[in-house]
DNA sequence: CAGCCTATGTAACAATTGTCACGGAAGCCT
DNA sequence: AGGCTTCCGTGACAATTGTTACATAGGCTG
């Protein structure tokens, strides 16, 4: 699909200047990201920076096992802060992107990013902005693994989730989960179990339902 | 003490162009922070971000039931990625930054961070390059957590520490390791004694030696 | 030296998490 | 229906980490 003015002013209403939509519209390309799919994977140079329109992008850690936990998620309006600093640092990635939901981005060229970065400052005010959100991000997910229980992970993973799809019911597998919280299917079938007593959730094959 | 051109140039040799060097000899705040002192409570508003030219800086995160875990350490030539996007979006401070060791810094007033960002690019690629630096740094710390367990952690803790010091000999209780790691003093005195078993670090009252 | 405070050692037990083994269930394909 | 694959449940046991309780040791102070 091409880009246009309107489509922007639509999506984006505000948070930028007109000028830097029509800069916008020349230079990025616009994607639609299919569910599953890998925008970034590790070990990759990065020439683009994904900037999200609409849909959610799951932002995960490999270590040398070939396990891979999850960071957190990315949806709407929202850019890789990874992707940034890999940009300007012309660095290889040390994280992966995979489409959670299917996903509208537009991608901009790095030397973009740098270009804007001094000629617009709602583009700068942005960039910073998108720093700040995914450090928030990293330590949420740093006080999750430090200071909480398993059962209370996957509670919030769980929500979380909830969450970032819109809506209680979770098309996903016990050895998915227990992949993005690095541990293994056992343990998660157990605390599952367990939130079911509780009357918390409620589970089905290939399927989780919140209830609470 | 004062700042002057010719000390700045010495500590920061090349990395900076000299009409930079004047304006933060201008505004910017010399500072000498003794072991123990704190640079950045949580719940502050940051009102200069500091610039560290020698010493060493613990970064920790705080948990409501009065934990602190370790984050990272900063070293010589490296600045605060929180403080600077908490000065550029002026919210609170989510850390703690602990004096390690006495530690020269230069108190940078938020208003100039934004200000040289597009006047020199020479300080915007110190800007991205601290961000990028913090990122790897949460990273690593992400990864030790998920992927370790806590005997692989606690030596990793201890090298880094002999890192960060330059020394082999480390002052320090059970208690602050346990603290640092977000564990209890038992479990850390009992690993410790693992490792000394092993060879690997020798322990007396108040300091653990670093063997291999 | 006696008294005191802090740091460390350690046993015993509890709770949590990890691993192994296997059986059953759900869905798909022919 | 029968066969196949994937997913889930679960018991049993191991390993790791957390907790409690108390003993001992080092070092400081009066």
């Amino acid at each position: 699909m091409k880009l246009t003015i309107e489509y922007l002013q639509e999506t984006l209403k505000g948070r930028f200047e007109l000028s830097l939509l029509q800069e916008l519209v020349e230079v990025g390309q616009f994607k639609r990201a299919p569910v599953g799919s890998y925008l970034i994977r590790p070990g990759e140079y990065i020439r683009s920076v994904p900037f999200i329109i609409r849909g959610s992008v799951k932002i995960m850690r490999p270590d040398q096992e070939g396990r891979e936990a999850l960071l957190y998620y990315l949806g709407g309006l929202d850019a890789c802060a990874m992707s940034l600093t890999c940009c300007l640092g012309s660095k290889r990635s040390e994280i992966t992107a995979v489409v959670e939901e299917e996903t509208e981005l537009i991608a901009i060229p790095v030397e973009k990013i740098d270009d804007w970065l001094c000629r617009y400052s709602t583009w700068k005010q942005f960039v910073f902005q998108t720093y700040q959100k995914r450090f928030d991000n990293l330590l949420m997910t740093i006080d999750e693994v430090i200071f909480h229980k398993l059962d209370e992970r996957l509670l919030a993973y769980l929500q979380k989730k909830v969450a970032s799809c819109q809506c209680t019911v979770l098309n996903i597998t016990h050895e998915e989960i227990a992949q993005e919280l690095a541990t293994s299917r056992e343990v998660i079938s157990r605390l599952l179990k367990q939130l079911e007593k509780n009357g918390q959730i409620q589970l089905t094959r290939n399927k989780i339902t919140m209830l609470a």
